[in-house]
DNA sequence: TTAGAATATGCAAGAGTTTGCAGATACGCA
DNA sequence: TGCGTATCTGCAAACTCTTGCATATTCTAA
C-alpha cells in the first residue's frame, strides 16, 4: 500500500511534469475547453496537444465531453487546482528565499 | 512570468515524479536522515540514494546539514508535504471514483 | 439532397534528448 | 585504512516533438 501510493503518486507528478500540461491544466480552471482552442491558445500544433491531452486523459486527470466535430476537455477532480496552488506557494516561498540572500 | 511559473512547476514535478524519491520525501516528514539510513530502510544502493536525493537537492526540495562523516537530509520547505498530501487526496478520490464504478 | 472540401481529433512511427540504474571510482573525515 | 557520500560512465528505457495519415463531422455549392 506504502509502495503502491508512492508509485500512485510519482506516476501522478510525471503526468505533471510538462509545461504545456500545466499551462493547459491552469487555463481549464476556467472551464472547458478544445483541443483546438488549447493548440491556439498556447501556439502548439493541434497533434501536440492532443498528444498532450492524452497523457493527462490517460491518468484520469481530464475527462472529455463530445459535442459535434468538437472534444470539450475538463478537469475532473478539483483537488488538482490545491495542488497546483501549492506548488504556486513553493515556487513564492523559494522567490522570497533568493530574495533574502541579498 | 506565466511562461516561467509553468515551467517551475514542470521542473518542480519531474524531481517528484520517481517512487523512491515520493518515499524518502515521506521518510522525512518525521525528521532528517542520512543517505546511509535511507539506503537501508528501502533497501537501495547507497549510490542509488544519493542519486534520487542529489535530484531533490538540486531543486532546492530537500537542504543538508553536515555532521562528521555523516550529511543529513531534510525538507526545507513543509509546503511540499501539502502537496503531498493533495495528491493523496485525489488519490482516495480516484479510488472511490473506481469504487462507484462497481 | 448529395458529393466534395474543410475542419477537428486521434493514432503511430522516427529522430533527438533525457532519465534511471549499476558498476567503478574519487573524496572527506574519523 | 575504513566508512559514508558523491560523482562519472555506459546502456537501456522513456519522453518530446514532428510528420503523415485515418476517421468523423460539418459546410457548401450544385
Amino acid at each position: 500500500m506504502r509502495q503502491q501510493l508512492s508509485d500512485f503518486k510519482a506516476d501522478f507528478f510525471k503526468a505533471l511534469a510538462h509545461p504545456l500540461r500545466i499551462s493547459i491544466l491552469d487555463a481549464l480552471r476556467d472551464g472547458e475547453l478544445t483541443v483546438n482552442e488549447i493548440s491556439k491558445h498556447f501556439d502548439v500544433e493541434p497533434a501536440n496537444a492532443s498528444q498532450q491531452l492524452a497523457v493527462l486523459r490517460n491518468k484520469n486527470i481530464v475527462v472529455t465531453r463530445k459535442e459535434g466535430a468538437n472534444v470539450y476537455y475538463f478537469v475532473s477532480d478539483k483537488t488538482i487546482f490545491k495542488l497546483l496552488d501549492a506548488a504556486k506557494e513553493i515556487f513564492n516561498n523559494h522567490l522570497d528565499g533568493v530574495r533574502s540572500m541579498l
